[in-house]
DNA sequence: GCGCCTTTGTGACAAGATTGACAATCCGTC
DNA sequence: GACGGATTGTCAATCTTGTCACAAAGGCGC
């Protein structure tokens, strides 16, 4: 539904707002303007007027945005009431440490279940009494409750033959750690890469050859 | 030195193609045209080619590109032969597993030495021998060797407080994991930024309202 | 209530990135 | 050794993203 055109790098750049406002009103900043904010976050003052224009403006003319407002704007556009289901397939150390990060940082989603393939792994439970199930239980574990979100922790050659699997069983969103770009085959399914290979290497690339 | 002329976006993809790449010639594949390669990675064959152009353009008219000959210098434009040395800031949960990535997996570098600041950490080793120092003894023990990349897994107060102290003792480079800007404040500097909080609120909003 | 200063909202413009099109080039075949 | 089919390298066109500039709007002092 509503606006499918507000474009991904302004979606992108929301988070970040969040977090530079979240801190202001820690300490207690009541009103900041477009240029205050700009400066802070290393951007230009028409692109952040700009970007809350294209979720209906939510400043003052004169004034500039108030602190409140616009984290509760914000807020709204990033986490609506609704938690997101999400289930973790994947209990190696990457797991393990989202794992963690998602039940104690992450805000808008609900850890509902965690999968593993291997024996060692099935049956133990996580710190916060989430059991590690099978993933081959996976349809029934999930019949009760369809999940909205995966987060794949899993090596490559797990996660393509997942995908189709948790695709069926109507996942719409996909975080994904695999070295496996899932975009390239579903369509209509959100999916966040988050390539630590792809990031280390394009590092590498820039240490070496970018200097000045 | 080099080219400072190829832009960040065709930097991002040289790890995408790499690894596309890299399974074709496991796979016994001897060579490609720039729309198969499209077709594969879902972009389209003129961007391919572009992009490969901005390297010098290493394929033949006619015949397409040779996987060797392709392979071997998006390698060398990624993982030059001096490797690059790296030290590790924080052994947390996600610390732990970016370590392993880092000496498992990531080709092109080498970690030195890995930094904690709690009691706890120090003096214990990571698996394969690395010690875990004291993040107060940075300078003494960087001294005989200066690191090129910082890799940080520290919460965002110690990652604001290290940065000007990592950049003093010549980090080029930093792998970044903590909440918090860096690229806001080191002109010059090179910064991966892996911002997992922005990541996951970008898919939620994604998941919620990009739908159809 | 009227001018003045400030700051947003917005439409036009510029820069950057992607896509499309075509000539130049190469191999295999006859 | 010339022809045909295939595919690159490259320039132009299109699309997307970011920036600029200015009019509309709000508060404040007098």
């Amino acid at each position: 539904m509503s606006q499918n055109k507000v474009s991904l790098p302004v979606i992108r750049r929301l988070p970040k707002y969040y977090r530079y406002i979240s801190d202001m009103k820690k300490n207690g900043v009541v009103k900041v303007s477009s240029s205050e904010l700009a400066r802070m976050m290393g951007t230009t003052a028409s692109q952040v007027r700009q970007d809350f224009n294209c979720f209906g403006g939510f400043g003052q003319q004169g004034i500039g945005y108030h602190i409140d407002v616009l984290l509760e704007e914000i807020s709204r556009l990033l986490f609506s009431e609704r938690k997101l289901n999400t289930i973790l397939i994947g209990t190696g150390r990457l797991g393990r440490a989202i794992y963690s990060y998602l039940t104690a940082e992450a805000r808008g989603y609900h850890l509902m279940a965690a999968f593993d393939r291997s024996e060692s792994e099935i049956g133990r439970t996580l710190p916060g009494d989430v059991p590690i199930s099978d993933i081959r239980d996976l349809e029934t574990i999930c019949a009760g409750c369809v999940p909205d979100v995966a987060v794949l922790c899993v090596p490559r050659q797990s996660a393509m033959q997942l995908a189709p699997q948790l695709v069926n069983i109507g996942i719409r969103g996909f975080w994904n750690f695999s070295h496996y770009d899932l975009s390239v085959d579903y369509e209509g399914i959100t999916v966040e890469n988050v390539h630590l290979g792809d990031s280390l290497m394009t590092l590498g690339y820039r240490v070496r050859n970018d200097q000045m």
